[in-house]
DNA sequence: ATCATTACTAAGCAATTGCTTAGCTAAAAG
DNA sequence: CTTTTAGCTAAGCAATTGCTTAGTAATGAT
């Protein structure tokens, strides 16, 4: 009975969450999204809701992104503290050089947005929950193997590298790639 | 000759700053400018000249704030590592708590703004420099006093710092107080 | 082929954005 | 007291915001 949809749903979500996370939620306007998803205003709407609902399903799909490109592959590691610093590396070149080279879309939104809107707070407290369980997951796995010491704190320690992945976001955008490569090397020399 | 102006420049600027720091570059509009600052927008233009300008005078206000405030506290003292520890806890809990709990101005618009704009780079750039080279400072004082061993790399420790202080920007806002305790005493270790 | 259902186009809505301007008011120099 | 200078008020500018709606086009079951 009905017409067919002329755009893929998740091929357009993908477009949005660049223009998001080039521009950033407020300077990213309906105009500018019908122009970079290539599709009607009101096929955004009749799709989506409205702005808001977009902009949390473009969250929950950049969680996906980052879940199943380096998130998965620190998760699927030996743990070896080699394989976390190249977490650390690969994480903090994609904040410098990434497509648009503009941070991290969440860390970017919890700042911009942050607690003033609920359904986005939720989305960024998901979304760093998740991240830290995948270290816990990863500093069990190197305290099992020996790549630290017995008495080695997983939890404490997974809170301490969630705050320094944050710091990266902040800092690889500013600083020159050898004091990242420093504070990246500071920050390993906690894991022992 | 002139009349004189009914409003104090310093005072309706720190007003704009808090304005700006509670909500951001972009949600600050004039209209929400003109009530928080108490004067008309003709004033704000006659004083100011463009929202954009104001808004990086209000950057230099802020680096003035803090600079006068915690980091001189950090500055003045004697260099122990307990110093830099309370500077850490008082920033974290200035980031949480803080008169509008918004973080901080610099880090918050350095992912906002960020290089979207030269002259607001330049004041995000002179800021990190200007806490670089407090932090110097006082880790030469830390050094020189025996509270870290004789090998110990200023410069690095000190990029490292900085760092974290901004890993703690993003990670206040959505921690608890122990898990922020256990970042600071966690970035504590790596001083010795 | 018809018809019900959904998708798309494009125009347009009120509200808000940053900024300006015309007219009035206050203060100090002459 | 007059005049000059600058500050203030309030109305209004074009442009942009998020969102809606009326009309048309395409699809597939009947």
């Amino acid at each position: 009975m009905p017409r067919k949809k002329a755009y893929n749903i998740d091929e357009v979500l993908e477009k949005a969450m660049h223009t998001f996370w080039q521009n950033g939620y407020e300077r990213t306007s309906v105009r500018l999204l019908e122009k970079e998803m290539g599709i009607n205003q009101f096929s955004i709407y009749d799709s989506f809701g409205n702005k808001q609902e977009l902009f949390i399903e473009v969250l929950k799909k950049y969680k996906n992104h980052v879940g199943s490109t380096f998130l998965k592959e620190l998760k699927d590691s030996k743990g070896r503290l080699s394989d976390i610093r190249k977490f650390l590396s690969d994480y903090s070149r994609t904040v410098r050089e990434g497509k648009q080279a503009n941070g991290c879309l969440m860390v970017n939104t919890s700042l911009e947005v942050g607690h003033k809107d609920q359904k986005v707070l939720l989305q960024i407290e998901l979304y760093f929950e998740f991240i830290k369980r995948i270290l816990k997951h990863v500093l069990e796995k190197a305290k099992a193997i020996g790549e630290v010491s017995p008495e080695f704190d997983v939890e404490r320690n997974a809170l301490f590298l969630l705050g320094s992945l944050q710091g990266l976001s902040v800092y690889a955008k500013f600083q020159k790639p050898e004091e990242i490569d420093i504070f990246i090397d500071q920050t390993m020399t906690t894991l022992k």
